[in-house]
RNA sequence: GGCCCGUUGGUCAAGAGGUUAAGACACCGCCCUUUCACGGCGGUAUCGCGAGUUCGAUUCUCGCACGGGUCACCA
């Protein structure tokens, strides 16, 4: 076997090229990416890509884009290489076979030449009588001789493991604890097909075997095949790997998320404007919690701090609320520059006015919003004017009416028009000291304020903010409108 | 249908035979405040149901219900 690190973890994740990366898989490469990171181990990358008709083009692009812009960078894998390549499946579609007649050799696999029609027909009379479809061992049964005079007679074949038919099989998961199942139940799986390729389960425990990995991060759909992977590594006298299988992802309660329902996958989530480590963040949450009480947490930080007992047994439904409110969370704690960066694109959809303080705007912006396609509408008051109601100028507690709003606005537009340097600083100063001579609160001129420059009921920023981010002369063009709008 | 797994508030979840059953999101109040947010404080749950074990069970056992997974020459 080629040489690696003994005594350090191995992981792998093994996705099939078959589309877009959804949310569960994404989860189970961060899980399987953090186990090895937490111990300074290996993460691989593998491309099982031996179903010729799920392949999808360009499949293989997303898979590398993903985890690349996600930050889990494998240390082997296709593109980069490794001791124990190649690492794209269809590649060593040659090895498997020898191994099986290993088995066969031993006795824990045998050559069966059943054709499908017997198959069927085999499992019809089974269906009929209500026994669950199992094959009936009966080439299992065949002569050395039978079996010589068949291979050479040329007849197509497969070649299938051999379960015990007694007993019972128990093993280990570390996030179910020990499962037992009867070997009874176990049907004897084919390994090589009638086109010398292996199946996919036995390719998986060759190959796992083969690349080292020792700790096997996968979804629970693999739980019930497990003991069939454990009798293999048994047969062939291998160490066999720890396991840790992941409940799904759900869109509610009885679907699972998925591509096909049209649910968001990475990219889709990424296209809707959330930050990739917020998305990182929430993920890692979705059936995984951290000893203390914090959640917010770095890739880097994530390596030290996740932990295999914190993976939840049950299903846990995707929530956007959540991812959300961490997205929000995410833009909060970006620097000034990063959020101008990031909202730029967004605020220019609906606000194109060269002149506007953009920094002011980001400044305001920036505690308000969970997604950065809340901007546009945020914003879409900058370039013009919306068409306004006058009740707007009525609030209860600012205690503001449309009489006293218009009194407010005709004492400000004066004292706004004497502010030569057109700050935030100075219009506030201005504003205030106005508020001080009248000896009124602080609502009842600037909520007028608000209104008449923005024209509607939220916006990011007060009065005051909005006024430096228009400039001087748009400020007071809408001033001007809203006391002619209250005059009439 | 057989087998396997799961079930703590709307959601993610901690917890453990005896707790005021954490925390986060959402929701509702209050405070702060020039709106909305942000921030701060507070509120909302007898842990699916029924038995059993026990002085005591949400925590252990067994049934039931509900949900999921799996029973391919697919991966």
């Amino acid at each position: 076997m080629a040489e690696f690190a003994k005594g350090k973890v191995r992981t792998r994740f093994a996705p099939s090229p078959t589309g877009y990366m959804h949310v569960g898989n994404l989860r189970t490469a961060l899980y399987a990416y953090l186990l090895a990171k937490k111990d300074d181990g290996t993460f691989i990358l593998r491309i099982e890509d031996t179903d010729q008709e799920r392949y999808v083009e360009g499949a293989v692009d997303i898979i590398y884009n993903t985890l690349k812009t996600v930050g889990l960078q494998w240390d082997e894998g296709p593109d980069v290489g490794g001791p124990v390549g190649p690492y794209v499946q269809s590649e060593r579609m040659g090895l498997f076979k020898q191994y099986a007649l290993q088995l066969v050799e031993s006795g824990h696999a045998y050559y069966c030449f059943c054709d499908k029609d017997r198959l069927e027909e085999l499992k019809k009379i089974q269906q009929a009588s209500g026994i669950s479809p199992k094959y009936d061992g009966h080439c299992s049964r065949l002569s050395k001789e039978e079996i010589q005079a068949k291979l050479d007679a040329g007849v197509p074949y497969v070649i299938r493991q051999k379960m015990p038919t007694e007993g019972a099989t128990t093993f280990h998961d570390e996030v179910f604890g020990d499962i037992t199942v009867e070997n009874s139940v176990l049907d004897d799986q084919i390994l090589i097909k009638t086109d010398g390729m292996p199946t996919y389960n036995f390719a998986n425990v060759v190959d796992d075997h083969l690349m080292g990995i020792t700790h096997v991060v996968r979804g629970s759909e693999y739980l019930s095949s497990t003991p069939k992977y454990n009798l293999l590594y048994d047969a062939f006298g291998w160490e066999k790997p720890v396991y840790i299988h992941c409940s799904p992802v759900m869109k509610n309660q009885t679907e699972k998320l998925s591509k096909r329902n049209g649910d968001a996958s990475f990219e889709d989530l990424v296209a809707k404007g959330y930050l990739t480590q917020a998305i990182v963040n929430y993920i890692v949450l979705l059936g995984w919690s951290p000893k203390g009480e914090r959640e917010i947490f770095t890739l880097n930080e994530l390596k030290q701090e996740f932990d295999i007992s914190g993976i939840s047994r049950s299903p846990a439904i995707f929530d956007t609320q959540k991812l959300k409110a961490i997205n929000g969370a995410y833009i909060r704690m970006l620097s000034h520059e990063d959020f101008k960066a990031h909202a730029l694109p967004y605020i220019h959809q609906t606000c194109k006015r060269e002149d506007a303080d953009l920094d002011v705007l980001c400044d305001a912006l920036q505690p308000r919003c969970e997604l950065f396609t809340d901007i546009p509408e945020q914003v879409d008051f900058i370039d013009a004017l919306p068409d306004y109601d006058n009740a707007l100028y009525i609030h209860k507690k600012m205690k503001t009416n449309e009489e006293n709003s218009l009194s407010s606005l005709k004492a400000l537009l004066p004292v706004l028009e004497q502010v030569t340097d057109w700050t935030q600083e100075n219009i506030h100063g201005a504003c205030f000291n106005l508020i001080e001579q009248l000896g009124v609160k602080n609502g009842l001129i600037l909520w007028p304020l608000r209104v008449a420059v923005s024209g509607k009921q939220f916006t990011p920023g007060g009065g005051i903010e909005i006024c430096a981010i228009l400039g001087k002369e748009e400020s007071l063009k809408r001033i001007r409108h809203g006391i002619t709008k209250l005059s009439v």
